[in-house]
DNA sequence: AAACTGGCCAACCGCAATGCA
DNA sequence: CTGCATTGCGGTTGGCCAGTT
């Protein structure tokens, strides 16, 4: 019995997770809905689709422009991503084709993998920016492992292959630009501060994204002044190994500027060249900001999606995957972040906007 | 106030790797 | 072994937004 009513408690509280998840996935994405595409069916139809699928309506026309193999492209809509998180939840995350195949949805295989990845995987900290010693970790691991942004990701708690690749685009694109345009010093963009030409490097602790820029705001503000190319050449006593650094002024500048003093960066190995520390398994705790800690509730499982090849159920969800799935809203077992705290912690004040508007049964 | 610019991010595309019949 | 389908990854693009001119 109590078996019964914890299976439908959690039933419960995932349809919820299910439906806060994806209101808040569009309360924190922009919805395009002036994308300026014309209303067609291929608009209309992604959205309607899953309700004619779902509510087993029959809509001929429809049904016959998913036949003739019309794949949606775009924005997600939030009824598609409560389609695919369903999805998921029954079969896990695999056999994205078969949701093509199954009529679930207008979208590729590719497209509903991506759309999971990417936005509706647990623990994601979406719309929450990188913190300083993520900025470092993606710095060191991208140095050690090159582009491998997805392996990069397992590294970092709650980040995507995307979410690195574009924090190293937009950083890389940063650095270019300022190297590009001699910097002026702007009154307005130092309030408060030193005029960044009087910033001592040996004070600036390890990079955070200021840091840097005020970093390199002092290092390009001082191009072709010959001690400043010498401190950038320091490869030798800081990063041995960096071959590139002389070809690459880019590259040149971010070792230099991200080169913290060895003495303040205990994982670095600085006696035999540039050795990062191995790291054989994703980290699995490193400081948050504190407004991320919230959504975060637990230690990221790398082995989530092994999960649901171990506990595959043979029919719907049983209790064993919401347990896998429930982190999200502090159901691991861990008793302590079952209060009305841990439960609602990883969402945003704004999904509970949305949730009021959610109908009730009754309503319905 | 309008135009411009840069940053950010979601999503697409092409290619490679893998699995399977 | 081969060909096809699926999955995973990295590069790229395009749109939105906020700040600046």
């Amino acid at each position: 019995m109590t078996c019964i009513l914890t299976s439908y408690v959690c039933m419960f509280v995932f349809e919820l997770n299910v439906i806060c998840r994806t209101r808040t996935v569009h309360a924190l994405t922009r919805e395009s809905n002036h994308t300026g595409v014309k209303p067609s069916i291929s608009n209309t139809f992604s959205g309607a689709f899953y309700l004619i699928r779902e509510n087993i309506e029959t809509n001929v026309e429809m049904e016959k422009e998913f036949d003739r193999g019309y794949i949606k492209k775009g924005p997600w809509s939030s009824e598609e991503d409560e389609v695919l998180l369903r999805h998921v939840t029954k079969y896990g995350p695999r056999e994205w084709s078969s949701i093509r195949s199954k009529g679930l949805l207008p979208r590729t295989g590719k497209s509903c993998r991506l759309r999971w990845v990417n936005k509706l995987r647990p623990n994601l900290k979406t719309g929450c920016k990188f913190t300083a010693e993520e900025e470092r970790l993606v710095i060191e691991l991208q140095a050690q492992f090159g582009n491998k942004w997805a392996k990069i990701a397992t590294y970092l708690h709650g980040r995507t292959d995307n979410d690195v690749k574009n924090f190293w685009s937009s950083r890389r694109k940063r650095l270019e630009r300022m190297l590009q345009r001699p910097p002026t010093l702007k009154p307005h963009k130092n309030k408060g501060k030193l005029p960044l030409n009087l910033v001592q490097v040996e004070k600036v602790p390890p990079c955070s994204s200021n840091q840097v820029e005020e970093n390199l705001s002092y290092l390009t503000s001082y191009m072709g002044n010959n001690e400043v190319f010498e401190m950038i050449n320091l490869p030798d006593l800081i990063k041995p190994n960096y071959q590139y650094l002389e070809s690459d002024p880019l590259s040149a500048v971010e070792v230099e500027v991200d080169a913290t003093p060895l003495h303040t960066v205990p994982s670095f190995e600085s006696s035999s060249g540039y050795n990062f520390p191995l790291l054989p398994e994703p980290l699995m705790d490193y400081p948050l900001f504190p407004e991320c800690h919230d959504l975060v509730p637990e230690p990221f499982d790398p082995n989530f999606i092994d999960e649901f090849e171990q506990k595959k159920c043979s029919e719907g969800v049983c209790s064993q995957e919401l347990e896998t799935m429930l982190p999200t809203l502090g159901f691991e077992g861990n008793s302590q972040s079952t209060s009305s705290n841990g439960l609602f912690k990883d969402f945003s004040s704004e999904i509970f906007e949305y949730f009021e508007q959610i109908p009730t049964s009754s309503e319905v």
